[in-house]
DNA sequence: GACGTTCTAGAATATTCGATA
DNA sequence: ATATCGAATATTCTAGAACGT
């Protein structure tokens, strides 16, 4: 017959299983506790009897309940007979135990039985309710914290909607600031020009191609101005191809009626409105409304003001028609165009040569005049002339 | 002997206690189970047959573990005796149990004894365990979170702060380059009138008030000039309609092709200057400091150091107190006055109001001194000074 | 026939489901209870033996009140007969029962067949579950909410790149625009010089270098020219101390009195346009890149690409390396350095100083050329011109 | 610290009673 | 009135925990 070895090399078997073992082994005790018919199970036969007078012989109690405890301590289960709820079940007060690792014959089983660890895991159900209780209030610490970030997120959105409509307004003054610059240089080159030009014989010589004088040198010296000198696209302005006309129009730009300066920005506002505010944008009309990310709003391009003063001046509507056109609806998009954009790239070269040869052949074109004129004679400058200009004014500002 | 009443009004005792006492005071089983000698607790004698023959009579079972169980559910408890720990005393196995309720007599006291709640609550401490843990888990990964935003928006903060300010710089320039353009525009004017009034004949009228010609119409009229329509100031004076010279050229500068009325908006712009920053305000001086939104500090306006020189020098000062009488300790009020402000309207016509007046007393100035100059000495314009001119734009332009 | 096992692995079968189903495996109850004829139901033949011959042989009880419990706690129902409605059918009283896993000769089934939970739960482990429902409620909550600050403040952030490059943008063009606007004033001014010096006897004194007379006082004075006062360096060469004309406005405006260099910085901005986005930083060329707090990446300045003309080209470098030296790496410092900045201050000082010169030099060379030109002809601006013109500007400004 | 003994508690099912629809 | 259910108690099996070895 097997024994369970409690030799070295294999976990020691309990001392319990082994009594276990030992005491259905031992045949007689056979008719108290016994292996079950199919050797699978044990049954204790009596009750009385193997408490008060097996149990002592291997433990230190006659306790059945102290023996069905480490049963229990074990893994072992009682199998559930039929007759167990009987009313008057007297007598066949079988009681049969369970256990994969426990079978008739199987000795080298007993090693897989393992004892039910300590479960050292103090008060669970006591220290939950303690814990739950920390959880609450750091519960409600983590919402007061929430509730102030969110306020704090708030703020700086309306802070940077505000930044959004100062930058705004800062580029829109800009642009205009721009455009007055502008205009003073091209006032101050045709006075230069004019000056010279003011004389009676030379008015037709503005016309671009009609001069007879050499080409200017100063233009072909100029050309080689290092591009990246932003500065010069402005002057591009300057040299109408042919400008004889050109006062006309002007006239009627600054003559808007009323004339009330806020008229102005209206009229204006739309073009360079082009600003976008990420959860925020600012409509042409310069209110401000949100986007949500949820709800995205219209794409807006922070595309600089155009200050393309004569005939460049379409040079920015493209750049924004370009991104505009590629994200027409996704505000996420056009803030990423922002964000990529190369600012060294793209519209500034394309303005700023652009503006360079506006400039240049402004120049040229001055230059040339100034030549021919010079060659001839001294400047005056007549009074008709001023009238002219005068009577111009008078008109304008009507 | 009294007997523990079932009647009605008082809370009904359970079976199990009626049935203990009764088993208690029934004399036959003496001799099992009995009071203890003082009759504070009670004893088992005889643990065997009190299980196979007492139990049976009183209840549905047999199990002495099963009365135990009921004992204990009651809140009884055993009383250690002092051979409890002895090897062999079979025998002497007396089973005490005590409750503070249980006395021998007392059968009133029965109602006091409560049987433990059924503390049936599926898997609760089990479970309740595990999501605890759970529960505690994701707080502590929120918690991260948390800390990662605050973090971020502290960030941003710092960034919009530095926003602010440079925005503010930003502003501050511009108005600064506003002034500095509008002085050069007053320049050109007075200039060119300089020139105009050289004319031997007509000097003397420039002289405000010291002209035996028409008191100066000048000055009066230009005080007549249409408020808000700042362009026109600057500029109307300068293009009469018919004017071949300059006025051509201006005008090209003028007519920016689609011609946007938006340019203009920018001369007026100034007044625009106040800014207030949320949670951040930016001294006059260009400091900035925090606003908390506990401790709401004053507003105040980015509005660079007013360079106003001459007479004009409130003109800023002016709009920013418009806006600082209105919120003067509400930084929200300010942030919704900038972002509500309409644009088209508000200080930007008194500011132009005082910068009219400004330029034009400006202009009356040094009109009156290019007067007294010119007077003495006339201009000469030669036409290789323009050359020169040239080459030294174009040297500067390097 | 088959048995319902209460082998390992599968889920115990309670012990009322075997009983009740070797109570009608068993014949000898046939003719009390049994299976109805198709095997679905199960019928209770007669009440009184199957409640008091039956039940006790099986369970702790004689009554079929209780064993129903059982039935229904399990989920069976009662069969409703046809004779239900009947009034005194008590003879055919077969009680049936039905249950859709308890089927004749479908074991197997049983373990689906599932008691209904004891619903009762104490006090205590009651209000934690509810509890702890509450906090894994909130808990979700809050997570959203946080997701959603999370989207919020990556919106933000999106947004402030979006104005950090902007600002960059304006900044940029803003310096441009001050040195399109410092050549204007350079230009007038040695335009204003020419005009005037060309006075037959001044032109020598303009030659810096080789003049017999008196060195150039102009460019002395200059040069002694307070330095932070940045305006003055403009127009300080144009008003030589006695100029008695327009010269002498402009000055005092750009003078204004303290003349904290501050007040000059725009003008000399550019060198400040060191700007760094904590987390996003701007490079010189204008793109925006990311800079985490962990990685921290370098400094970059916001100055816009350099459209320094002439020799002053370098000094944008200048400051830019200034606090690029002081924060090599750290770009929370940089964020202090602008927060921090002292606007009257710094690098301000040193631009202008080139700038100056820069400034002085162009002057004096314009000058020179100046004279050398207007020494040979003469420009004659006729009075009458001049006067036409002022009577114009009079209609007009109406 | 693992194991053993004991007492008590947990947990599921069982039994009973009464409420409810 | 019946069928189902709620709830308290009862019974059983298993587990927790204290204490000792």
């Amino acid at each position: 017959m097997k024994e369970p070895s409690t030799s070295v090399g294999s976990p020691p078997v309990p001392a319990f299983l082994m009594k276990l073992w030992a005491l259905l082994e031992d045949p007689s005790n056979s008719d108290v506790i016994t292996w079950s018919w199919n050797g699978q199970n044990f049954c204790i036969l009596d009750e009385q009897r193997f408490s008060k007078e097996i149990l002592p012989k291997y433990f230190k109690h006659n306790n059945l309940s102290s023996f069905i405890r480490q049963l229990n301590m074990y893994g072992f289960r009682k199998v559930m007979s039929l007759e167990s709820g009987l009313l008057k079940s007297d007598h066949g007060s079988c009681i049969e135990f369970q256990h994969p690792f426990f079978k008739k014959g199987k000795a080298e089983l007993l090693e897989n039985i393992k004892r039910k660890m300590s479960t050292v895991k103090s008060e669970d159900p006591h220290l939950t309710q303690e814990d739950l209780q920390k959880v609450v209030t750091e519960l409600k610490d983590m919402k007061e914290v929430q509730s102030d970030m969110d306020t704090k997120l708030e703020n700086m959105r309306r802070e940077n909607k505000a930044l959004w409509k100062e930058v705004s307004s800062l580029r829109r003054r800009h642009t205009q600031q721009q455009k007055l610059l502008s205009k003073v240089l091209q006032f101050i080159m045709s006075l230069m020009r004019g000056n010279i030009v003011m004389a009676p014989k030379r008015k037709r010589q503005l016309t671009l191609e009609s001069t007879q004088s050499p080409p200017p040198k100063y233009s072909r010296h100029i050309l080689q101005i290092p591009e990246g000198v932003q500065e010069e696209v402005y002057f591009s302005s300057l040299n109408p191809e042919n400008s004889r006309n050109k006062v006309l129009e002007i006239h009627e730009i600054f003559s808007p009626g009323e004339g009330t300066s806020e008229d102005y920005v209206d009229v204006v506002e739309p073009a360079q409105s082009v600003t976008v505010i990420p959860g925020t944008s600012i409509n042409p009309d310069g209110s401000v409304r949100e986007v949500t990310a949820d709800s995205v709003g219209q794409l807006e391009s922070l595309a600089g003001p155009n200050l393309n003063p004569g005939n460049s001046n379409a040079s920015n509507e493209l750049a924004l028609d370009v991104i505009q056109a590629n994200t027409p609806e996704d505000p996420e998009s056009v803030i990423n165009a922002i964000l990529n954009e190369n600012c060294t790239t793209g519209n500034a070269d394309i303005l700023e040569r652009d503006e360079i040869q506006d400039f240049l052949s402004c120049i040229d074109a001055s230059l040339e005049e100034l030549q021919s004129m010079l060659s001839r004679k001294k400047l005056n400058v007549e009074s008709d002339v001023i009238d002219e200009m005068e009577i111009q004014l008078f008109k304008t500002e009507h």
